[in-house]
RNA sequence: GCCUGGGUGGCGGAACUGGCAGACGCGCACGACUCAAAAUCGUGUGAGAGCAAUCUCAUGAGGGUUCGAUUCCCUCCCUAGGCACCA
């Protein structure tokens, strides 16, 4: 007998599957298929330099124990791979060294595409895109002429996050705590002309469409907070000439006769043109104050949360209700974005307006709240200075980045004819071949320095010059269809195959990290439901049901990093323990959803499970069979994995099938077809081991492509049970009956065990008494 | 501060719908093999008491519901992640 060695094994059946082309090029056969479709989603990957990580391996191994467990149940599995292959990493390397980011994107998915076919993982690499092909961006700049098309893409000047060491915009959600969320240094505010989308003409829809998908509930909350809806009212206030008109957004029009004063955003006041109301004498106060408002950095606003800045406008409006005059004071801490940015003052009810009164020394006026009827009440009799009104938190998404690796943004400017979308004959807009990809100094994207014969070209209305666009689109935007065109993947001429998009689409299962789940979901979310109303789609979610990975961890329990040195190299386990080992062990660790260190250790008592089962099966001879305890035991662990497989327990699913292996092996005996049995519930998880031994039992097809074995419940049936006998509630005895004893037999057999006086006995037929004296 | 998870042996973790707490693995101890070590195999392993059968305690803390609570309810503590002046 051959000793267990996984490098040999596995080598031998990589180059046999790939030979085969086993579970490739699926999309066709999926088409014509009439078996039930399952759509399995890994989270698009970025290809970073340093290679796979075994975190990766984990996310990526569940996926793949899932897939080919629905396939051997009859399933076609869509499992699909590819590349979120622009971003920042590839192009701050190339403006170090010069190095084109498309040489070292293209080392880097070859890195990977090898590392995970040694895995063993089943995925259909016909179906491999990468957002960096131009096949590919063509389709993310249609679908942004699109966008632009139906209003839904805009121009727009605002105030936007800088990070001043990438030079560039960050979205709000790229920035944390004030700084950069990729270098770290702070960020500042500056006012840039840029491209928005119109996000928020679903932010109705982005919401109610989560009562339709199956996902963590943690996810879900955390979607509607960051689209924040917030039902309330708009309370008109003046002053007394209705020279100035401002509304105010509450959610508590219940304490309107608390209001002792209303606050400005710096951004609405200026916007407003209120200014001109101010008295003369106070002009120099209030500019004063704008003007530092306008230069704070994210920091120092965040810091003025605990010290409240203002200015007196010496404006008096007049509370609506009561008719009382009241001060108009202007603070940052009121938010431009928000609301209407104005808001009214309720010092005693509210900490904020509180902290401000008292700074200010404006008036607090003790009040009682009113009754929601009382409420209702004053909406109706005075409905000529409050309404009803709905806020959301979401704001319209900027996708413009300065910056040279990413999908060129396909519209052009001409003097006459204002910006016009380049003419989809023309898509893609290829990115120009640059040498130099730092940015410019005064925030220009590096392809401001690419050829005027890429930079101007015809008006597509006028057939005047033009100059193209030199931004490029956040990432997020590559990555919000790209399980979309995976099926489509080789159409030239549309963005989808509308027939296989129907068959194979919604996303059956997504598994995807926790970490970018708020944003890149909603986006997602968003792309699919507008593609949906121009007519591409058919389904208003696509992303059915969701579940997340945790993280592996260090040895030192702590996130892996280079800097830290306790980062665990897959291709070094493979090489020493092979790959299904790597594989058994990532799903040993502990549920999937939860963070778990590493421990070599553990791998090892892995490594010696597979080992004994290698061994164990090639021990097993014709002439022998199964002993009654051994067979049940066998049938108790498919059925136990046929029910903890589709459920993602994959831990418990293995230490079942050790249970059985220790079994067997103590004794020591296993019919051949009993072994056969064994060895596919193990396909899924070590896929190389079992194939081999599938072909050492005599067998020619791969055990991929065979059948779960089917649970034989008949051997499950038990004559007899086991009675667990309770006093008080405590463990005190147990005895077997036979199975279908009725409840007296049980209760009369428990109470001859003791001698006590029982007050009254509970019987659970089948499990349990409980005797309570 | 708010939202959402989580807290079980020395460690990772099991426990269906309220019904035997600690499956499985690691580690550790002892034993076998070995000149020896490693590897491998066997036995034991929550804490405490007892020669023993067995008993007592134990799922972050405290209380409650129940014949019975790791599981349900209340209060609190710790911890991870997210949001954070959102009116």
């Amino acid at each position: 007998m051959n000793p267990y060695d996984p490098k040999t094994i596995e080598e031998k059946w990589l180059a046999k599957w790939e030979a085969d082309r086993l579970f490739q090029g699926t999309a066709k056969t999926l088409s014509k298929s009439e078996k039930e479709k399952f759509y399995a989603l890994f989270a698009f990957a970025y290809p970073s330099g340093s290679g796979l990580h075994v975190g990766h391996v984990e996310s990526k191994t569940a996926l793949d124990i899932l897939v080919r467990f629905l396939r051997m149940n009859g399933k076609d599995a869509f499992f699909p791979v590819g590349w979120d292959a622009f971003g920042l990493p590839a192009e701050n390397y190339a403006i170090k060294t010069g190095i084109h980011p498309s040489v070292t994107t293209k080392n880097a998915i070859t890195t990977f595409r090898r590392q995970i076919k040694r895995l063993g993982i089943s995925y259909d690499w016909d179906t491999e895109t990468a957002t960096c092909h131009p096949e590919y961006y063509k389709w993310t700049q249609w679908i942004f002429v699109q966008l632009f098309k139906a209003g839904l893409a805009y121009r727009d000047k605002g105030w936007v996050n800088w990070c001043p060491q990438d030079k560039t915009v960050l979205a709000n959600e790229q920035v944390v705590n004030g700084e950069c969320e990729r270098c770290g240094s702070k960020v500042i505010q500056k006012e840039l002309e840029q491209w928005k989308i119109r996000i928020t003409s679903y932010q109705d829809e982005l919401l109610s469409g989560l009562n339709q998908v199956d996902w963590p509930k943690a996810t879900k909350t955390q979607q509607e907070n960051w689209i924040g809806k917030s039902e309330g009212a708009l309370v008109k206030f003046q002053n007394g000439d209705t020279s100035v008109n401002l509304e105010c957004f509450t959610t508590r029009l219940d304490t309107i006769y608390g209001v002792t004063f209303v606050v400005i955003s710096p951004e609405k006041f200026k916007e407003y043109g209120l200014i001109d109301q101010v008295e003369e004498k106070h002009k120099d106060s209030v500019n004063t104050y704008l003007d530092a408002s306008f230069h704070k950095t994210e920091e120092q606003r965040r810091v003025g949360e605990k010290n409240k800045t203002g200015v007196d406008t010496h404006i008096k409006l007049v509370n609506p209700l009561t008719k009382e005059e009241i001060p108009l004071w202007i603070a940052d801490y009121v938010l431009g974005g928000y609301g209407t940015g104005v808001v009214m003052g309720v010092p005693s009810l509210d900490d904020r307006d509180g902290s401000f009164a008292k700074k200010f020394e404006l008036p607090i006026k003790e009040i009682e709240t009113l009754s929601q009827k009382e409420v209702d009440n004053l909406l109706k009799t005075h409905s000529e200075v409050f309404s009803k009104a709905t806020t959301y938190k979401l704001r319209d998404w900027l996708i413009s980045r300065q910056r040279y690796w990413g999908a060129p943004i396909p519209m052009v400017f001409c003097e006459k004819c204002g910006w016009q979308a380049v003419p989809e004959e023309q898509l893609p807009v290829m990115l120009p071949e640059l040498e130099d990809f730092t940015p410019t100094d005064d925030g220009k994207s590096p392809i401001e320095k690419a050829p005027d014969s890429w930079k101007y070209t015809t008006c597509p209305e006028c057939g005047g010059k033009a100059k193209r666009e030199v931004d490029t689109m956040d990432t997020f935007v590559d990555s919000s269809w790209y399980f979309l065109r995976y099926a489509s993947r080789n159409e030239k001429d549309q963005i989808f195959d509308k027939k296989l998009t129907e068959k194979l689409l919604p996303v059956d299962l997504y598994l995807i990290g926790p970490e970018h789940i708020v944003l890149h979901l909603l986006y997602a979310r968003f792309f699919t439901k507008f593609l949906r109303d121009q007519g591409y789609l058919s389904f208003d979610e696509p992303f059915m049901k969701m579940r997340h990975q945790g993280m592996i961890l260090g040895p030192d329990g702590k996130k892996m990093s280079k800097s830290k040195g306790n980062v665990i190299n897959p291709d070094e386990i493979v090489e020493k323990f092979g790959a299904d080992a790597l594989r058994v062990y990532e799903m040993f660790m502990g549920p999937l959803e939860g963070d778990k260190a590493w421990d070599t250790n553990s791998l090892v008592g892995i490594y010696r499970f597979l080992r004994r089962v290698h061994d164990l099966v090639l021990s097993s001879t014709q002439d022998k069979s199964t002993p009654k305890t051994v067979r049940k035991k066998l049938h108790l662990t498919i059925q136990k994995l046929s029910e903890d497989i589709p459920k993602l327990k994959f831990n418990t699913s293995i230490a079942s099938m050790m249970e059985c292996v220790n079994l067997w092996e103590t004794e020591n005996s296993m019919s051949h077809e009993d072994v056969k049995l064994f060895v596919q519930i193990l396909a899924p998880f070590a896929p190389f081991l079992a194939e081999d031994l599938w072909h050492e039992l005599g067998e020619k097809n791969s055990i991929h492509l065979s059948s779960w074995p089917v649970t034989n419940k008949h051997i499950l049936i038990e004559d007899e049970v086991e009675i667990v006998v309770q006093v008080n509630g405590k463990l005190r005895t147990r005895f077997m009956i036979a199975k279908d004893a009725s409840k007296a037999e049980i209760e009369k057999q428990a109470l001859a065990l003791f001698d006590i006086a029982a007050k009254k006995v509970i019987v659970i037929p089948g499990k349990l008494v409980n005797i309570v004296v």
